[in-house]
Parts: C-alpha cells; sequence; structure tokens
DNA sequence: CTATCAACTGTTACCGGTATCAAAAAAGCC
DNA sequence: GGCTTTTTTGATACCGGTAACAGTTGATAG
C-alpha cells in the first residue's frame, strides 16, 4: 500500500502538496497537480481513510437511524441504504445503523441520516450534537429530503380523472404526519381542480386492515371507482378486498399505490403506483449529510424530489 | 472528548496499560485493570476507532456485498443488515455495501461479508486478498453460515403429515443452488421417512410465476394437498392460486412458505412459514468476520442455524 | 541471601495523514 | 530595479492510539 510519502517522493514535492492535490486542488498549480496526480495513478494511490479521519478529527463515519420497528420496516429501505451507502463510498465515509435512540450517542460518528421521525422525536432531536438530515418531510426545520408527496398523488389522481374514473377515492394512512397531508393535499387539490368533492378515509398502513376495511365499507363504493391509496401496502389490500368483493379490476375499480418498491411488483395484478425515486433520494440524503459536515453544520434546507407515476395492471 | 491519555493520568498509569486493559485485559492486573475502567467509566471515554485503526493497520471497516439485482432484494436483507451492523458495532466496526463486484476492490476494508455468491462467482472469490466469509450454504468449502435450510424444510414436510394432509408437494425455486437442494433434500428425507414419494415442482422465484404455474396445473392438484414452498414468494403466489381456483385455505388447501420475513405477513391468509432467524445470521456473519480478521484469515468453519416453524392461517 | 525468571508496566517510535506557520517564489507597484 | 504583497510550497508538530521492546517487581530456587 502506498502511502502519501510514498506519492511525495515519486513526484519529487513535499507530503503536504500532495495532501492539497486530494483536499484543496485549486491550492497547487496545474502543473504540479498534474505532476501529482499522475505519481498517484502510477503508484495506485489511495488515501487511507483512518489517517485522515484521525488527523482531521473526524470519524468518516455516518449513522444511519431507523426509528421504526425493524418487523414492519418497510422493503425499500433497503434501495435507500444502498443510495446512502453509494454516496458516502464516493467520500471514503462508511456507515452505522442504529435502530435505538438510545444507541445514538453510542460510539463516535461526523453527522447523522435519520429516517422514521416522528413529531414527538424533536426533543431529542435538538439535543444531537452533531449535524443530521431527516428522511421525510417534516415542518420543524430540519433539514430533509423527501419524495414531492404532494406531486405523486397530483399525479395519481390526475391520472385517474384522465382515465375516466367517476369517482376517485383517497385511502389515506391514519397517521398525522406531513408525508400523509402532503400526499392528500395533493388528492384534493387535483380533484377540485374538476371541481370534484374529495372522499377520503384513512385506516392503518397494513394490506389487511385496508382489505378489511373496504370489504366492510363495500356498499360506499360503486362501481367505476379509482382508489388512490397512500401506499402500496395499503392498495394491496384494497385490491384483495376487490377482488373478495367479486369487483372487476380495472374495469370497474381502479387502485393506485404509492412507493413502487417490491410490494408492487409482488401484487397480482401489478399496481400501478406513484414510484418514489428512492435510491436517489439515499444518495441525496448521503451527499447533503457530507456537505453539512464538511461545512460545519451549516442549514442545507429541504429537497423534495418528483416520484414517477408507473402505469400497470391495476387502472383501465 | 477525552483520549487515552487523559484516562491514563486519572487512573495514574501508564497509556499502554488503559490500552491493555481495553484490548488485552488478561494481561493487566485485577486492580489496575479496575482502577482503569472505573477511571474509563467517570470520564465517559470511548475508543477512538479511527487512531486505533491507523495504529494497528487496520480500516475497521467490513464490507458487505450483496451480489444480486437490487430490485429483487428480497425483504429480509434489512433484517440481515440490522444484524451485521449490531455485530459489528460491538466492536467498533463500520460497515460499508458493495452491490457489484467491480466495486468490491474499491477502497479499503478489513474483511468482506458476501451473499448472493453463485457458483460461477468463485474465480473471483479466489482472487480476495482479505479475508470472507459468506451468508448462503456453499459446497467449495468457504466458511459461510445459513439458516438450516434442510432442518426447515424437514420441520415443514412434518408439520404438513402431522396435519393430515393427504398429499403434500413441494414448490421449489429453479436454480441450482445448495440451499434449494438442502430444502428438497428436508422435504424428500421426511417424506420418505412415511414411505410416501416425493413430487417436486420447480418455478421461478416469483409470486406470479408460482401462480401462473399452480393454475396451468391445476388439475394435478387435488383437494387434501398441502404446498411446501421453498420461499413466502412463491407460497403468495400459490396462495392467490388456489384462491382463484376456488379452492378452500386452509381446510383443502396447506400452504408452507420459507424466509418469514415482510411477506408472509402481507398474505392473506397469514402465511405458515418457516421462519428464518435472519437478524441472528447477520449478527452471526458480523461475530465470524471479525474473528477471522482477528485471527488473520484463519478457516472458520460452517454454521447451520436452526430455523422456526411459525404456524398461521394457511395451514389447518 | 542472591541469581533467575516470569509477570507486569512503562518508554519510545511510529501508523498516515492534516493544520499551522514559515520560507520561497511570483506578481504587482512606484 | 527594489520593495511590498500575494501565492505557492515546505517543515514541523501533532491527531489518538498500538507494537515492540525495556525496565521493574516479586516470587522461586539454589
Amino acid at each position: 500500500m502506498p502511502t502519501l510519502s510514498d506519492v511525495a517522493k515519486e513526484a519529487n514535492v513535499s507530503k503536504m502538496t500532495v495532501s492539497r492535490v486530494i483536499n484543496h486542488p485549486q491550492q497547487v498549480t496545474p502543473e504540479l497537480r498534474k505532476l501529482v496526480l499522475e505519481a498517484m495513478h502510477r503508484l495506485d494511490y489511495h488515501p487511507n481513510s483512518a489517517a485522515s479521519a484521525l488527523a482531521s478529527k473526524r470519524t468518516n463515519v455516518i449513522k444511519f437511524v431507523i426509528l421504526e420497528n425493524i418487523d414492519t420496516t418497510e422493503p425499500y429501505y433497503m434501495n435507500l441504504l444502498f443510495g446512502i451507502a453509494q454516496g458516502l463510498q464516493s467520500q471514503h465515509f462508511s456507515l452505522q445503523l442504529v435502530r435505538t435512540a438510545s444507541d445514538v450517542e453510542k460510539g463516535n460518528c461526523d453527522g447523522y441520516i435519520i429516517t422514521g421521525a416522528r413529531a414527538t422525536d424533536s426533543a431529542w432531536l435538538d439535543k444531537l450534537e452533531k449535524p443530521f438530515v431527516l428522511f421525510g418531510e417534516n415542518r420543524y426545520g430540519y433539514d430533509f429530503i423527501d419524495t414531492d408527496n404532494k406531486l405523486g398523488d397530483q399525479l395519481a389522481t390526475q391520472y385517474a380523472i384522465d382515465r375516466n374514473y367517476q369517482s376517485i377515492i383517497f385511502i389515506g394512512i391514519d397517521e398525522k404526519e406531513p408525508f400523509e397531508y402532503s400526499r392528500e393535499a395533493g388528492y384534493i387539490n387535483t380533484l377540485q381542480k374538476y371541481k370534484k368533492i374529495p372522499r377520503i378515509f384513512r385506516v392503518a398502513n397494513h394490506s389487511r386492515k385496508a382489505q378489511s376495511f373496504i370489504c366492510e365499507n363495500w356498499s360506499k363504493f360503486a362501481p367505476d371507482t379509482c382508489f388512490i391509496c397512500a401506499s402500496d401496502r395499503i392498495a394491496v389490500g384494497v385490491v384483495r378486498a376487490i377482488q373478495e368483493k367479486g369487483g372487476k379490476i380495472p374495469k370497474d375499480f381502479g387502485v393506485i399505490g404509492f412507493d413502487g418498491v417490491f410490494l408492487d411488483q409482488v401484487s397480482n395484478p401489478k399496481l400501478t403506483t406513484i414510484k418514489q425515486p428512492i435510491f436517489k433520494l439515499g444518495e441525496s440524503l448521503a451527499m447533503m449529510i457530507l456537505q453539512k459536515v464538511a461545512q460545519d453544520g451549516a442549514q442545507q434546507g429541504e429537497v423534495l424530489m418528483p416520484p414517477d407515476l408507473i402505469k400497470r395492471e391495476s387502472t383501465r
């Protein structure tokens, strides 16, 4: 394993010059820079992350905090993680996973990416000493990245209208969280544009809960209805309920999910869904926290990334 | 942040003694050890992982290599990851995720945990310079940890027999991999014990493939049949096929899955399944690779962990 | 009572980088 | 051209640990 010194010798410069080429290239004249880069390349040099972490009093570790029950963890977390990992990798950072607020303080890191934070978590978030960014909308001014939830269900609702479903109903998640309000807002806004009256029901985010809800209230849902669901889980339940009641998908009943990871494919018929750009969200989260760390905790703002409408078999 | 030196001063010993208390406690007399531990506790000392990595020429990073398509990634990987993370945490190691063989060599680490390795991967596995362990059975002598697949489907088959299903059929995954052979072996062995003749079908590991397969061959399956499925995905498809054909679950048809993460709960009826101890597998993987690293790459052998039969609604 | 040895503890040098400041070189100015 | 200012480069001192070896101590043996 070649070291900084090796490269320095090879290029006939001092260690510092090499270090600068890596971290502050603009401080070095182009000629020297080129020399050094060539030397690095010749020797196949890779910086030692532990050494740089030590010298610059960092850890090169970001913690990913998942404040959700492991058993109900959504499959899309895997994609999120991949995205995060990819983003961190590019800066030679590595990752630690944390599942409980109590483990957060254990061991060192340079910053946190936090997901699953609810309104009640803001108490301890405020006490964190390291910079953090959230995955998921919040209205407390914390930096976050999320799918553009509102846009997502605007797309969904618009599509249901375009496909000429007579009645368009929203099946939401029974939680008072910003992402849910945003999705509902997308639905409501779009319906209002056409002077239609919104009808919203809310259930727990479980396929079976959704299924039994629809079955129990089946009489309320006439044919030619499209269900805009706040999650693929719910959509899966709705599909099963319709099938159980003998409704015809997609002819008489349409179903549109939200998430677009895993479940939408396992379902039959495959779900029309709002696909979140999960991998990219992960990557962006990584970039944001790294930047925030580099800028000593400076505010980063909010980022909403547009989702895609994936048209499949559960709508006509 | 207190350092080793701070603790050393507080306890009136040298840095080395403190270091020894942390890494080789048995080399220090109990009295001193106590003194040091108290000092560490008083100061709330946490070792600096970067410094120790640098000094001992390690990186304190383990790479988790996932050789599978991100989109078909099983939800249980999340649990595996949690387990791995937990195991690594305990030794102050952190994690990097890698998805392609080409990224494996990029950046440094002390060892690898590799999953999704197929027979064809052994070529580059042999070339790896750092120690590694595999998640998943293999017959090439590589160290691995896996669920006891054979035992799993012994349990499943035995249960189907106990529940008095007349005919017991295995729906396997259409891949020539050890885990599949082991599951089939568990099924075959148990049936043979009762002088019953095995019937095995194999399909791709997709719910819809399984569904259409069962539908197309529906005439072959008389009532009073239990399907032992090699995965929950397949089980979900089988359940849907039976429902589509109007079969009664669990009275006339039983379905037993394999995995026990996520899908089994989303299904309706909830699946009877062989639940893999995924979290523990992950933890063990972490422990194994850490030990292997500590022992400079010494062989660790194979570990098979027993799964559990979870009895739910898809069997009578 | 001293020599020998084992067991424990301390000293020193170094792991591979980076920050800081000093020195040198280049540029600007009169 | 000489002097000041700015830019570029280099020397040095750490960052917080660990390995290797040296020194100390007490026990055991002769």
